[in-house]
DNA sequence: GTGAAAGCGCTAACAT
DNA sequence: ATGTTAGCGCTTTCAC
């Protein structure tokens, strides 16, 4: 079986390719409904279809959505990723996956292949950077639609994007803590060159203050959102010797971390230390040792940043609009009342 | 800032179309060194990039690669994706993210889709089913090269195509339990339709009577692969009142599901009962139940399968090749030795 | 209502 | 070494 073009369906119709057209995008105008149905009939009798890459060659819209995010395999990028898809099939795109390990080059190889026009629309992932920010100033020049996910960059505030209010969400956990009369509350946070562990100090520092609890630094560091960034930070804290209830740290990998020093220490949760991260990441239910948490819902993210972006496609034009997404408390018994 | 195309480059130039076209695909022949680096200048100048649907017009090769799975969230086919992705990036090649749910009907409209001819080749996963069977053998036709991960199916030999030992896994780990001296091995297997279900519990037997161990059906169950799946299947055995030392389960997830059961019995593992699983599912370092299990290398099955389409695409050739990959037990304690 | 023809941006013969 | 030209498969004026 040969690749079956428009050409050949006007010919076995004895009818030229511009009416073959025409029913094909079914303008009830410019053709006749005895002409437009016979020719449907063909095109079903040869399983035609036709060619997406002409299509997108004429009229300059590709169908495909770039999905730029740091790894796959981090579950949080995967629930992303099923929003943007969900939405995209739904809309007839389709959505093409870009992992960066958060490296700006591979982010640059990938803007530079959206730039040879093979995409409608860009969702772009990452912590903000000032080699980012470039990277995408210049990606704006090429006047392809994009959406930003949770990345802060003032330079870019006429783009689309969503936002997670991640101050709110650190200070309605930490006074979930204070609620249970917790006073003395670590905080393990996140790098502080990314907005968004700045934000969650924010809240942390702003619970404390509303409840006129004296904000000590002793009672916090700086870790990586890794496993083993939160197991030695609390070691660190621990080794400082001051005391607390509660520790509240700036994501769950973080905390699960956390946890393992803890366990090793012989102490456990919530009996001897109150535990609550950010993110509200889920494992099989055996899996015991669970984390209150501040869930992000990630694949409301996906899919409020891919209906944006093909808005920006269909429309033609590019309205600012951002969508800033409200955090909810996952309660999971980590926390005891003292 | 306009988009600018080869026309642009050519004018800017003072040469045609074709001597750019020439300088870019940087054919050494045809093109004078000087012509060359100037036009090459100009075109770093004006920061242009070919579009690579025109290209993909031309040649019909989109660089495209459709990426068949059934659900991103699961880690297997993330690990799977990052595969694919790698390789994809480093022979520039792109990847397009299908998820299916496993819905034959979503299926079909990603093949409908390959069809426009929007991708230059297809890598397609899911359990093997007869209208699958159907829906491939229809995509065939179109002759876009494509690579089976996985799937069983007779009448699409001459597929390139990526498999598992699935049954030389089961037997291995079933071997390991043997080993250990147990005898009475419970087995949760999948569902009986899937070529893999079959496979692993043929592995099973057949490890039983390499061992003169008589195989005993009431032993035996079959489950769905998933959590509650396993949980209910155990339950479901020890309603049978047949004693066993051992229990085999067909994949972790039911592994992990049959564990709760077992805990909320009040027994441990493996202590009270040794428990294997496959797949090899991993979790951060705190969960402490974890499973001996059969490792499935999801990255270096994305990674053969890449290569084997782009081979083909590359090639024009479909050479029928087969990978077969070959299990590694990792034994993380959960079998106890009596 | 239908056809002819231009053109989307590029590559690859074929000329010169 | 470089230019001319014919497509690739489609959409979209502009005629008729």
């Amino acid at each position: 079986m040969e690749k079956v073009t428009i050409k050949d369906i006007a010919r076995m119709c004895n009818v030229s390719i511009a009416t073959v057209s025409r029913a094909l995008n079914n303008s009830n105008k410019g053709v006749g409904q005895k002409t437009k149905d016979h020719i449907l009939t063909v095109i079903k009798e040869l399983n035609y279809s036709p060619s997406g890459i002409a299509r997108g060659m004429v009229n300059g819209n590709t169908g495909l959505i770039g999905l730029v995010l740091p790894d796959i395999r981090n579950p949080f990028f995967a629930e992303l990723a099923r929003g943007v898809e969900d939405y995209c099939t739904k809309t007839h795109y389709n959505c093409l996956l870009c992992n960066t390990d958060s490296k700006p080059e591979k982010e640059q190889a990938y803007i530079s292949f959206f730039q040879k026009r093979m995409v409608s629309g860009v969702i772009f992932t990452a912590q903000n950077s000032k080699v980012r920010n470039e990277n995408l100033y210049g990606f704006k020049k090429s006047h392809i639609p994009f959406c930003l996910v949770e990345y802060y960059c003032n330079a870019l505030s006429d783009v689309p994007a969503v936002y997670f209010k991640n101050k709110k969400g650190a200070r309605l956990i930490v006074e979930l803590l204070i609620k249970n009369n917790h006073k003395n509350i670590a905080f393990i946070g996140g790098p502080s060159s990314t907005q968004n562990a700045i934000d969650r100090f924010e809240g942390y520092k702003e619970a404390l203050a509303f409840h006129n609890i004296p904000f000590n630094k002793k009672l916090t560091i700086a870790a990586d959102y890794s496993y083993v960034g939160g197991y030695n930070a609390i070691k660190a804290l621990f080794a400082r010797n001051i005391s607390f209830t509660a520790v509240f740290t700036a994501n769950d990998l973080m905390g699960y971390g956390a946890m393992e020093y803890i366990h090793k220490k012989g102490k456990k949760i919530p009996d001897d230390y109150s535990l609550v991260g950010f993110d509200n990441i889920s494992f099989p239910a055996v899996f015991q040792p669970v984390i209150t948490s501040v869930e992000i819902p990630a694949y409301r993210f996906g899919k409020l940043a891919a209906k944006k972006v093909i808005h920006c496609i269909e429309k033609k034009e590019v309205i600012p609009l951002i969508d800033v997404i409200e955090p909810v408390i996952v309660d999971k018994g980590s926390i005891k009342k003292i």
